[in-house]
DNA sequence: ATACATTTTTAGACTTATCTAAATTTCATT
DNA sequence: AATGAAATTTAGATAAGTCTAAAAATGTAT
């Protein structure tokens, strides 16, 4: 049974809402997520509720079920893909990267999206530190922490950023954390939650609100 | 103004079947084409008449207008483009590769479209040698030679005559190589380099001193 | 030129996804 | 527990694209 773009995209919102908290997602969260009205949510979860892609009790708010589950985690699998495609080949940058992949993901042909995964050497994760689900929607196991989490003394690695200002960007260009660059987390400091790290034997502060916003990885 | 996935398929269906012949495309032509409804066909072209991107008097078919031209030559060239990206990069092979890039050749994105002519390294022919428009909606140069220089198995057209006398006009009105006819040449004979074409299903024999009069284009 | 067949258009209805406005249910506070 | 506010659902309407069936225009053959 296929779904329509917009079936799809409900799907993908309710999931991503439903992260946020163990309790059904509310008619109001998916309104201003969809940027549409809450009788409009009412009426398309009603329609996935009896194509058995949503669990839904009124005024209760929605889950998936296994099955809408699924093709949620599909579409997130193929807007990652997408990003790491649109980034590393095709030198997007930013903003404009996340508007096209929310098209791409739409594309439904296993083919492509298995071929994709190979062309792009089977990544694990997206530039911005999203894990990329695998065909049958296990995703990776998460090594991963935001830098303001990240245990000290840790040698760990520069994996992606949750911020894409252009202010953002330069700061961390000019200090050189770069995607791929390696560095030491040497101590964080409890009264503003600042860290100082030392990359290349050069010592440099981070302020919390820099930290916060950089996704690094480590082994084991 | 942008269009819709189902208005861009009539545009672009419009502007194939109009290749065909020089009269509006009919009603009943588009509603094969499209696998669908003459009455639907009928309504959405009223609705693109209105938006100025097709012209139309009942009866009589329709044309593009310069503006619904473009809209078409631009999917054209996403539908072409994606194709070799599927066949070169992805390693799809044949079928497939038609059938993804009709959903691809509908994302609307010149960033998008740009990078991706870009990455592929400004193409002008896709893998079944369709010339690829530029952003500008120009089509490269096809590629001339004689037809006694042609390569085996192309499908060419016939541009034009090195030879004006009464007789060879009157052998080649014959035959049927009108201008803009076009055919795909199946063999060459060395001993006296004649030629075999194949002509909408008749296969036909030139000998050397007409293949050598007649100017051919092809693509890619 | 008339009559029949084919093509095209019109009229009215259906589906999907949306909206506004009104009704209903739940929640929070007293 | 009562009440007002907030959230949610219902009812009825709209727009896009499609359909069937019937009407109108065009084309063709004698």
């Amino acid at each position: 049974m296929a779904q329509s773009f917009t079936e799809e995209n409900y799907l993908k919102h309710i999931y991503k809402l439903s992260k946020k908290s163990d309790k059904g997602v509310s008619t109001n969260a998916l309104a201003e997520r969809l940027e549409t009205k809450a009788s409009s949510v009412t009426d398309m979860i009603k329609k996935l509720a009896t194509k058995k892609l949503v669990d839904y009790k009124k005024y209760q708010g929605v889950t998936l079920t296994k099955k809408g589950q699924k093709i949620a985690i599909d579409i997130i699998r193929k807007h990652r893909l997408w990003e790491v495609f649109l980034l590393e080949h095709l030198g997007f940058s930013g903003e404009q990267v996340h508007e096209v992949a929310e098209e791409l993901e739409h594309i439904n042909s296993t083919e492509l999206v298995e071929r994709l995964d190979k062309f792009l050497g089977y990544p694990k994760y997206d530039p911005h530190g999203g894990p990329i689900p695998d065909s049958e929607g296990v995703f990776p196991e998460p090594k991963r922490v935001k830098l303001d989490e990240l245990e000290i003394g840790r040698k760990t690695k520069v994996m992606g950023i949750t911020e894409h200002s252009d202010t953002f960007l330069a700061h961390i260009k000019k200090i050189g954390l770069d995607l791929g660059t390696e560095f030491h987390l040497k101590e964080r400091f409890d009264f503003d939650r600042s860290v100082e790290i030392d990359l290349n034997g050069k010592t440099i502060q981070l302020s919390h609100d820099v930290a916060k916003n950089i996704f690094v990885s480590y082994n084991s």
